[in-house]
DNA sequence: GCCGTTTTCGGCCCGACTGTTTTCAGTCG
């Protein structure tokens, strides 16, 4: 039987196979192995069959002969033997205790062979029987620990949104400086500051000459719902919400080395301390170590790299996904910055479902600096909320005229290009006639229905707006929701070669729960030759600083300025939509 | 189990914090 199994599901069977050996006290480099090999499949972005079917499964870093005959087996039955007799060795319930913070796989493998316990449940049973007592080295302070860690684990804790983290952590750290007044420095790492869509949870960092102090100024913070751990130089909280926030307080003079340590990521910490080690360096936090035993420490992440002879490489790059190549073949790209940003071209009024009027919207992007905008409402499509006909649209369209004179009389430099989002319908035809498109300055067409479609289907969807002559950019390509909604399959080569052969922008939509494409997408396009434009999707004017989000998703894309087309001013904005 | 700017064999990142220990293993990031 042929398997129809996602890159995330054989991946998570890889993650499950290492837990499982895990417990069963294996070898840990081949645990690690099966960890690699997992994270490296999720990151993909072509489905591992194509991989299969070029012969090109090996090229995936971390998967050599043995996982990749592995991979094999799954996609043609299904199946895995190897992982079938695990688990007669290992309930599959077992691993479920990795998920109760304090509770390891050398822990999880006793509960399982000195208490027979396989799942959650009687894991608290046992607590509260006080069997556990009877293990031995499993005192009061543990026990204890395993139930409140149980609590955790029942409230299946969720990865937060990066728009949510960054004020939570940026409130956390205001609180901090109030509460201890002392601090040199103070600021985010973690996935947060690598700017990954969602995170777990929030690392902060703080340059002290009193660290104690500091830590316990953190731990008593009223935001405070709980102390986990903390010592003299870390703490680990968990906030009212739930949210796990760790701190870390370091002497000055180590804050460059420690703040890469704990900007991550894993993987390209492991490879930048393995690079250290090839000049005789031992690196951690505290900075490098000779092999003399005397310290080399460092102020600046500037200083860390210049230790291994590189420059500095940005957080959003940091995945060990080539950037240690790039910056050593000096070929790292000066990423697209906020600053950078001119224009925003998707947003919505209350002529659709927006919040505020044209010239609100306007006046709100002129505000944040920009040259120009491009007001795009709903087109009128089933179930979408005052979405415009061609009717509506003229009478937008003189609106917008009228703005636009009145800017030009008052000698304001500033252009309101008159477009719309028009629907693309799931056979992948667009919502309104191409002679109403032809009209508009500028067309984002997207979909927004039925994107449970399969590969092939939804591939075909999107190519098929893109070779529409009047569609200027493809809106959130991929249609995910964060936390609610997984996107469409689309094939993302087909869609950026097509997208470059027939100059589409493809978005970066900045909207917090979208960040649609993300940024390995991004990438792959931008490989491709495609171009990129980054939009709010704004429909309330404050949602125009969403673009942040964007920008930072499409850093994590390698996403150079030039390659982002709101950077452009208006004239070469206008001279490509022109051209097309 | 993977991998090669010393290696196709012999390595595989580093340290803080905790609990229960009388010196350390387990967990975590």
């Amino acid at each position: 039987m042929m398997s129809r199994l996602t890159n995330h599901e054989v991946a998570e069977m890889f993650s499950a196979i290492a837990d499982l050996m895990e417990i069963l006290d294996e070898d840990r480099f081949r645990v690690q192995a099966y960890r690699r090999a997992s994270d490296a499949i999720r990151d993909l972005l072509a489905p591992l069959a194509t991989y299969r079917d070029r012969g090109e499964l090996e090229t995936i870093p971390g998967v050599g002969k043995a996982i990749a005959r592995k991979i094999g087996e799954l996609l043609d039955t299904g199946e895995l033997q190897y992982y079938n007799r695990l688990q007669e060795k290992v309930p599959p319930g077992v691993r479920e205790l990795l998920r109760v913070p304090g509770i390891g796989p050398r822990t999880a493998g006793r509960l399982y062979r000195e208490l027979g316990i396989t799942s959650l449940a009687e894991l608290k049973r046992a607590a509260e029987e006080g069997r556990l007592a009877t293990l031995k080295g499993f005192g009061t302070k543990m026990i204890e620990g395993i139930l409140q860690g149980i609590s955790i684990a029942e409230r299946q804790e969720r990865r937060m949104p990066l728009a949510q983290a960054l004020e939570t952590v940026q409130e956390l750290i205001l609180a901090l400086r109030t509460a201890a007044p002392a601090l040199h420095q103070a600021t985010y790492a973690g996935s947060l500051r690598r700017g990954r869509p969602t995170v777990g949870d929030l690392d902060i960092l703080v340059a002290a000459d009193d660290a104690p102090a500091v830590v316990r100024a953190f731990t008593t913070l009223p935001l405070v719902a709980r102390v986990e751990s903390a010592g003299d130089e870390k703490a680990s909280i968990l906030l009212h919400n739930g949210t796990q926030a760790d701190l870390i307080a370091v002497p000055p003079a180590l804050w460059g080395s420690a703040l890469h340590h704990f900007t991550g990521s894993k993987a390209h910490n492991i490879r930048f301390r393995e690079l250290a080690l090839a000049r005789g360096l031992s690196f951690s936090e505290h900075g490098f170590r000779r092999a003399d035993g005397t310290m080399l420490t460092c102020a600046t992440e500037e200083e860390v790299y210049a230790a291994i002879d590189l420059p500095w490489i940005p957080p959003e790059l940091r995945e060990d996904e080539g950037e240690f190549e790039a910056a050593r073949a000096g070929t790292l790209p000066r990423l697209v910055e906020l600053s950078d940003i001119r224009a925003d071209l998707h947003m919505h009024t209350t002529w659709s479902d927006g919040c505020a009027d044209v010239r609100t919207m306007a006046e709100a992007a002129r505000a944040r600096g920009y040259s120009h905008i491009a007001i795009t409402d709903h087109s009128a499509y089933i179930g979408l909320t005052h979405g415009l006909d061609a009717e509506r649209l003229h009478a937008q369209r003189r609106e917008i005229a009228a703005l636009n004179a009145a800017y030009a009389a008052q000698g304001i430099p500033f252009r309101i290009l008159c477009g719309v989002e028009v629907d693309i319908t799931p056979e992948g035809s667009l919502a309104l006639p191409d002679d109403v498109l032809a009209e508009l300055d500028i067309v984002v067409a997207s979909a927004h229905i039925q994107l449970r479609q399969s590969s092939e289907v939804a591939t075909e969807r999107l190519l098929r707006a893109v070779r529409n002559p009047h569609v200027d950019i493809i809106g959130h390509p991929v249609g995910r929701m964060l936390g609610s909604r997984e996107g469409a399959p689309v094939d993302i080569d087909a869609l950026a070669r097509a997208a470059a052969e027939h100059g589409v922008l493809l978005e970066v939509n900045s909207g917090p729960t979208r960040l649609d494409l993300e940024g390995p997408a991004v990438r792959r396009a931008l490989e491709l030759g495609a171009t990129i434009a980054i939009n709010s999707d704004a429909h309330h004017p404050d949602n125009l600083d969403w673009i942040r989000f964007g920008v930072i998703t499409a850093r994590r894309g390698w996403a150079g300025a030039a390659q982002v087309a709101n950077t452009w001013s208006f004239e070469a904005l206008q001279e490509w939509l022109r051209r097309r």
